[in-house]
RNA sequence: GCGCCUGUAGCUCAGCAGGAGAGAGCAGCGGACUUCUAAUCCGCUGGUCGGGGGUUCGAGUCCCUCCAGGCGCGCCA
């Protein structure tokens, strides 16, 4: 409906001979309009003339049968004032397009690929894998709403050291329980998870242990990645967070396309030798210092298989990538954007989002995190202790390059206090009302789009009816800033509309026509709510 | 030392490409259920937007600087 609104000032600029970029914005205060516009401000600048004197040439231009009035205020808005059948016609729409309602053809013909969570294979998901997640799903599925094509993808980083120290630790573990003295890795895994994994070993594969050595934590790595893998898709799927794909990362190596990516590099010119290593000279595309991408042992590492990815992601024709990491890799950003510039890819078209650190607070003090300490609250605890559904909303309520404190105690002992519930109650409610109405055998309209909505004067109505109409504007928003925190914040203040407007009015009433406008309102009010928590992967129950 | 993020009410945080007396929840105090679910609602209390400069008609928002906290700065991932 903005949109629908800013033709018409652009038009009323037209005329009279303006050309300029407006921009309309919903006011803070009502005393301000519906909408309002700084444009004479802005131009006033360019064409040195008197703002205020400008605002007044184009309230009078502004002519369109659903505006009730125009007003000049402060230092020049002009405010713009529309009639009740304005909003009477798009809340309409929101109850004739139903859950299709902000849907936006941003994005057509566009693909966009997310990449998050991608955690190690080796060991459980954790509470800060838990907000990546939260934040990465959401994310996916605003760009879906915003027309995007999305893919899911997980990155598994089942290729690197790291697999083989897990398998050294699963090792360590079994040959502990065979009554065996062995010193455990220095840098091995301790967490709880690999003494169950190697007591599963020894049943499910006991003759591993009779191979040599290095085979058989060879055997023991890939075996406990897997598993863990298995896991980890198990309390994604509990979390409500699903994937199309799972990357590996051993398959840019079967295919060979790590060596591919530094062959490209190389011929660009940006690889060079030093110290029997190779290096990747990034310090010329915006990074701080060159960095290694062959180790003198002829290993390859992190980085260079992480190019190769991201070389074969930009090859895959995507518009947009964006990757979910945790802040403590932002310094990885400039390499891996100075490798696509290096590749001959825009930078640009990877964003990344650093999803800052949670902090536990577990008896009121910090828990530090680290799963080789195996000093973790796994994401599947919380879970199921708290629940998903407050758990993905806590995760949403706050911008992602904020850190976290997620006080356990408090969201295991709060759960009632929790802003998710108050949301899910607003939908609950309306569906109580629905079925009070079904129960008393009050007719329901046939098509509620159809319903008149003139009956809606009070200020709380239309308050509610501009609010719901806002959501596509917040679609949008969040799908350019990337954003998804928001949806939360408009949850709560649309359900607060709607719990008041409750609380003062009753929706049954008698009269008939009156009653049916208000039960148009309450359903258009719920396929926001639903669709909104639907976006933040959350449940809309119809009973609490 | 360098880089990134953060600093807004007692606490946890919003503040949408700078816009019009700075918001929410929690905590505190006082009210509202014979009514469509009180997991709700209504009212009150609470702020030098970390400090200081600057740009602008206009700054919580942009720039500079200082202070405080977090995270990075490996031939680890």
């Amino acid at each position: 409906m903005k949109r629908e609104v800013e033709r018409m000032i652009h038009e009323a600029l037209g005329g009279l001979g303006l050309e300029t970029r407006v921009q309309v914005d919903y006011p803070r205060d009502p005393r301000f309009g519906d909408y309002t516009t700084n444009a004479a401000m802005v131009m006033a600048r360019e064409l040195r003339t008197n703002p205020r004197e400008l605002a007044q040439r184009m309230a009078q231009a502004l002519d369109h049968p659903m505006i009730e009035k125009v007003e000049v205020a402060g230092p020049g808005f002009v405010n713009l004032f529309m009639k009740r059948e304005w909003w009477y016609r798009g809340f309409s729409r929101v109850l004739r397009e139903g859950e299709a309602f902000g849907d936006l053809d941003l994005g057509r013909g566009k693909r966009v690929q997310v990449e998050f969570v991608s955690a190690n294979p080796t060991g459980p998901l954790h509470i800060g894998h838990g907000r990546g997640a939260a934040v990465g799903d959401s994310l996916a599925r605003i760009l879906e709403k915003a027309g995007y094509e999305v893919e899911r993808e997980y990155y598994v980083n089942d290729a690197g050291r790291q697999i083989r120290v897990l398998g050294e630790s699963i090792w360590a573990r079994c040959m502990e329980m065979g009554g065996m003295e062995v010193a455990f890795p220095q840098d091995g895994y301790r967490g709880e998870y690999v003494i169950q994994l190697a007591r599963r070993a020894l049943e499910e594969m006991p003759q591993v242990m009779d191979l040599p050595k290095d085979e058989a934590v060879e055997r023991l790595a890939r075996w406990g990645a897997e598993e863990i893998l298995k896991a980890i898709q198990s309390d994604l799927e509990a979390f409500g967070v699903t994937f199309h794909s799972w990357f590996r990362e051993r398959t840019l190596y079967e295919r060979d396309l790590v060596g591919e990516a530094l062959d490209r590099l190389k011929e660009g010119g940006f690889i060079y030798e030093k110290d029997g290593a190779l290096w990747f000279a990034s310090s010329r595309l915006g990074d701080d210092k060159d960095r290694v991408v062959v180790r003198a042992n002829g290993e390859p590492t992190y980085l260079a298989s992480d190019i190769a990815y991201h070389a074969l992601k930009a090859d895959r024709g995507f518009h947009l990538l964006v990757d979910v990491w945790g802040a403590d890799h932002h310094g990885y950003v400039p390499r891996i954007k100075a490798a696509l510039e290096a590749l001959g890819y825009d930078p640009e078209m990877l964003q990344v989002l650093l999803i800052q650190m949670v902090s536990l607070i577990k008896g009121g003090e910090k828990v530090s995190m680290s799963t080789r300490q195996g000093e973790f609250v796994p994401l599947a605890e919380l879970v199921e202790e708290v629940g998903k559904d407050a758990v993905r909303f806590i995760f949403l309520t706050r911008k992602g390059d904020a850190h976290l404190d997620f006080d356990v105690d408090l969201a295991k002992s709060q759960t009632e206090e929790n802003p998710v519930f108050y949301v899910q109650y607003a939908h609950a409610r309306i569906s109580s009302i629905f079925r009070t109405a079904a129960e008393r055998g009050i007719p329901m309209p046939q098509t509620f789009h159809e319903v008149d909505l003139t009956p809606l004067e009070l200020g709380e109505e239309l308050g509610l009816i501009k609010k719901v109409l806002r959501f596509p504007h917040l679609i949008e928003s969040m799908a350019r800033s990337l954003e998804p925190h928001r949806l939360t914040y408009y949850l709560q203040e649309l359900a607060a509309a709607f719990h008041s407007y409750y609380n003062h009015y009753r929706v049954l009433v008698e009269d008939q026509v009156l009653r049916e406008a208000r039960l148009a309102l309450a359903k258009g009010v719920q396929v926001v709510v639903r669709e909104g928590l639907r976006l933040l992967g959350v449940d809309a129950p119809h009973s609490m």
